[in-house]
DNA sequence: TAAGCATATTCGGATATTTACATATAGTTC
DNA sequence: GAACTATATGTAAATATCCGAATATGCTTA
């Protein structure tokens, strides 16, 4: 059951709650967190993969890292980034099932016009 | 298999998946989704829950039914608020428990000490 | 310690989000 | 249609986010 929300733990915890939502919020990072599905890879690995500017995947980067979503290991010049939890990646399948769902069932709705 | 970033469909489909994360990326709207789980709601009623201004409430409702989370029905003068999907809220407890493993692991870093 | 590659940070400007307060719209009932 | 209740929207201020370009830091090897 839920509790009121003025309670300050519940408060407390729903903000973290959301920043974790907050990390998933942006296509870039998106991208990034199924890049990462099968291995690590490292900044300049993602950088060529998601062709973006490499300062830009180093600050998606820092956000995930924030959200506790990825974890960076130093392994001598380059730094490995991986999934922090694969149920972050289930999370995000669910909700892609969601818009999938969606979006195929407008689809069939234009089919039979 | 996921596709190139550059991939115009990947893209789009990429855009409403952070899309409906930035829906689910703020406490109150977290708080909202829960208060949804057993039954629908009217607005007055999920204002007094989550001790809301009206207007706050009204507009974190735009923003969910804009990402397809939930759906309003009038009935007469309320309209009853409920969520699109229940998939979502197993998104979000997944997101949870991860959190919660988190903090639970910490709390037990602190025990042992 | 100098050079070089990998990664992170800073700064600026443009844009978006959130909130409170006031006001508008929609539906109901008298 | 006037009064009433429920819900939505406009506006403005505070705050946050995103990106590009430049720069800084960290590690390694010579």
């Amino acid at each position: 059951m839920l509790m009121n929300s003025k309670h300050p733990l519940l408060q407390e915890v729903t903000e973290l709650h959301a920043g974790i939502c907050n990390g998933l919020a942006d296509p870039t990072r998106i991208l990034m967190l199924y890049a990462l599905v099968d291995s690590p890879r490292n900044v300049n690995d993602l950088t060529k993969t998601l062709n973006l500017p490499q300062p830009t995947t180093s600050r998606h980067l820092k956000i995930l890292r924030q959200q506790g979503l990825v974890i960076g290991e130093r392994d001598g010049l380059y730094i490995y980034y991986r999934l922090a939890d694969e149920r972050i990646i289930e999370a995000l399948d669910l909700l892609r099932t969601i818009l999938n769902d969606r979006l195929t069932y407008r689809a069939s709705l234009v089919q039979s016009q």
